[in-house]
DNA sequence: ACTAGTGTTCTATTTATCTATTACACTGTA
DNA sequence: TACAGTGTAATAGATAAATAGAACACTAGT
């Protein structure tokens, strides 16, 4: 797995797991890889690993049951609020910091576009 | 200055005076505060700030005159180079993290008109 | 020459993160 | 009961980032 050394690796581990729940990599209720095998699929530590799960199961995402393992919540409400949270974390976070570059929302939204295009066709 | 624990502050300190630069809070030529008054004013250490500079310096939109102080570069050109750089990055990873989530081109504007709209209102 | 203000460099210490390793607690099965 | 597979916790060590403090190098003005 590719981490950015410029965030913290559970952290990142954290954002990798939410995606496959929330893009249904990971389905409600299924269980999740042994943290063993979890720190072997990211090369990095078990506790690592741990720490990351710690968050997400603080956050009810996942569910941890000793001796059985970890498992996405079947409480599918709640994978939908993450999901709304991520990209309203997401937008706002772009959002501001292109208007802090002084740039009024048409010329985001334009440079969005571009982006887009050009991605449509380098495709 | 708010820290994002997250993320090193000298990276954090970098970004903001760039944000300075690109919206002409700072001047191209202008000289910028001292290493000590900037330390005080982003509440960060002399080395701390250094290390921020350092990087700039590298990059060429930072001239260091020992004994003088820092200078914003007289080469505009430069300037635009890196207000289109930091654009293209925030577009791109704004794009690829909501692709990540099962975003539609379509659905990723239309978040961000949402939140446009949303936040127009509350203003 | 002196001094104040500047950038630059160095050392030592602290803190957060990550790793490695070991141990413990619980579940299910043979 | 034994054992393999699971989560959990604790310890010790390594590294990067940030801090504190001191010193050095250069510039300009007195």
């Amino acid at each position: 797995m590719h981490f950015d050394d410029k965030i913290p690796i559970y952290y990142q581990i954290k954002a990798h797991i939410y995606h496959e729940i929330i893009t249904g990599t990971l389905q409600p209720g299924e269980k999740l890889p042994s943290v063993r095998q979890l720190a072997l699929d990211v090369t990095a530590n078990v506790n690592t690993v741990q720490r990351a799960l710690s968050e997400m199961i603080a956050a009810g995402i996942i569910d941890s049951k000793r001796g059985k393992g970890n498992f996405v919540t079947m409480d599918e409400t709640k994978i939908t609020d993450l999901k709304t949270q991520l990209i309203t974390e997401q937008v706002a976070r772009a959002y501001q910091q292109l208007h802090a570059l002084n740039l009024s929302d048409e010329e985001i939204l334009n440079s969005l576009k571009h982006y887009m295009t050009q991605r449509g066709n380098a495709e």
